[in-house]
DNA sequence: ATAGGAGTTCCAGTGACTGGAAGGTCAATA
DNA sequence: TATTGACCTTCCAGTCACTGGAACTCCTAT
């Protein structure tokens, strides 16, 4: 397979899979035009980090994920481990955002949104304690 | 008013307010001796910009307010539509973590977290449709 | 005189791509 | 056979908003 081929198999761009190549996350062949050929299992390998960035996992955490993918002895309780902690920043970035919305969508709430310029969203963040 | 000195009142590290002069969002004075000179006015800014920040806003977002902020003749429905906006994103922002979270909250449950290698994790990051 | 805690500049790195330029390769068509 | 156009290659630069560190100067107190 070219790079186009498992792209679009995989969804991954033919972009960002030449960038995971050179940090060494795929290795692919090389035909003898210098394109990359791409076998099945680098495929699923893709296809693997696809899903896994789409949770949110970071590159490195992909890395940790393959390498346990790949170890016969590998324990559930280290790929749990490595859930949860995300599943921890998930949430502390999803609490963030909450209390930023609430502060947010309370101020837009008292502005009136006219052609006056009296805004209460400007006077909030002008307040120099 | 020194780097150090505005940095603690407004909560701006030295570091980013130095680099807050590099893309001109504050422009402090010099002192003869080469140091920045604060003005009041310098920190209000600043402050101004911490608390937008603290809400998520950009940098451009910063500079588009900051100009409203100090534009006689704004009206508030500008404000408004910069903030409406910005809500906009968050609450993308958290419907993406949301959904992230669910799938993988209830894959971590799924998974027995033990010494056996066997995990619905990894083996849901590993399908290939 | 010296020590330390400020301040200064400049360069490089972060994470995970993404865009673009300049060029090589391949398959199909005129 | 020439050419078009889609695909591939590498390399460099940019994104966003800082942050770390090195090498240096400056100020204040002892």
């Amino acid at each position: 397979m070219n790079i186009g081929d498992v792209a679009e198999r995989s969804g991954v761009p033919a972009k960002t899979i030449r960038y995971y190549e050179d940090i060494g996350l795929v290795t692919p062949l090389r035909a003898a035009n210098g394109y990359r050929s791409f076998r099945e299992i680098d495929f699923r390998k893709l296809a693997f980090i696809g899903r896994a960035r789409a949770l949110g996992f970071t590159i490195e955490d992909c890395r940790t994920l393959l390498a346990l993918y790949n170890d016969d002895n590998r324990e559930s309780a280290q790929v749990k481990a490595v859930a949860e902690e995300h599943l921890r920043q998930i949430d502390e970035k999803i609490s963030k955002l909450m209390s930023m919305k609430e502060t947010l969508s309370s101020l837009v709430h008292q502005c009136a949104g006219d052609h006056r310029p009296d805004c209460p969203i400007l006077a909030d963040l002008a307040v120099s304690d």
